[in-house]
DNA sequence: GTCTATACTTGGATAGAC
DNA sequence: GTCTATCCAAGTATAGAC
């Protein structure tokens, strides 16, 4: 929005930089418009005139990343392979997310849009595709497995993203990812259990 | 603490009952002292009388159900039982902690820790009980089935409690429980599938 | 134990100079 | 497009009267 001139676009990077940073590193409740400034080293104003207000720069810093995100999980598990693959680059995927920060931007803001209307409804958008996602990605992993009948792919995909959101929560308690860890080995070894009941690759 | 007359002691409780509800309907970000106050209807004064800082009596609030639900939990899960009677318990306690609110003060309190070393550390000490009771419960439940060997329990203890989590975020981003209620009857009918490998009653 | 009053701080947002 | 200055609202916390 507003004009494009090079400066102008070089600022609004720096400032989406310093949200993402002190949403991550400070929680929701300390990203006030001012720590943002402090932290990037720009005026506080610049917020309110390229962003209008805070929870808009909020949501567009978790954008910028939430887009190319997107397209990784699609390019990276959207291609043929087996359960043992597929739970190894899941674990990539993740490691990524709690590496660049992604899945705590997106945990506190899911979290704090439980106070605020305008938040929600936004998030609430932004999830859709995720769980769109998820939901086609069981569906053709499922079929042809003997699981087809069983399991209900949109109760699975939400499995999945509370999943998601809850082990950045728990990551972030004791600062410790051995339990994350731990987890996407149980998860490994549970892809090599059910894998000989998988006939072949899928799609 | 402090002394306990009896309208001190009725006061304490108002403040509880009001900081609870903030917290659950409002979110962290908006629970402030005077928040707390205006909801409960008493002066905003008496929050730092009673509890020292606006964290202690959120601390406090949490608890005081915390420690009754930690109770009912073990008395539901602690007798014996099939997969079966196991996963349509969860379901009840489930759903019970989502109707009085506790799961989601208890979400709001974890996803806010992050920003806040005091509560952070708080909030650690409170969930360790629960980790140790779910690895308690998953070590007695896998004991003796054909699962002890390819489940790490601490790993699954964590899945637990971030599904748990993440639950309540989920039900809050859309106002919808119908997916949390796919989610327990998707896990009924894995139990009810599992459940021939169990030998008998586990305990 | 509870209330009023208040000191102090931080934050969101805007106006207007540059 | 960026900065300074500023207004105003809201919050934490304390002092002291009752």
């Amino acid at each position: 929005m507003l004009k494009a001139t090079a400066q102008g676009i070089a600022t609004r990077e720096r400032i989406l930089d310093a949200a993402f940073d002190t949403l991550r590193q400070d929680g929701f409740a300390n990203t006030s418009a001012r720590a943002v400034a402090r932290r990037g080293g720009f005026n506080q104003a610049l917020i309110f005139y390229h962003y209008g207000n805070l929870i808009g720069l909020l949501l567009a810093a978790m954008d910028r990343v939430g887009e190319q995100r997107r397209l990784r999980y699609e390019e990276v598990l959207g291609g043929p392979g087996n359960p043992i693959e597929f739970a190894s680059r899941a674990r990539l995927l993740y490691a990524e997310d709690v590496d660049s920060g992604h899945s705590t931007v997106v945990a506190e803001l899911f979290a704090a849009s439980s106070g605020n209307p305008e938040l929600r409804e936004q998030m609430l958008a932004r999830m859709k595709p995720w769980l769109e996602f998820t939901e086609r990605l069981l569906e053709r992993f499922l079929a042809g497995s003997p699981f087809a009948s069983l399991v209900d792919v949109r109760a699975a995909a939400g499995a999945v993203l509370s999943l998601y959101l809850g082990m950045d929560l728990l990551i972030h308690l004791d600062g410790d990812r051995s339990r994350a860890t731990a987890m996407f080995d149980a998860g490994e070894r549970l892809a090599a259990t059910v894998e000989p009941l998988f006939g072949g690759d899928p799609r």
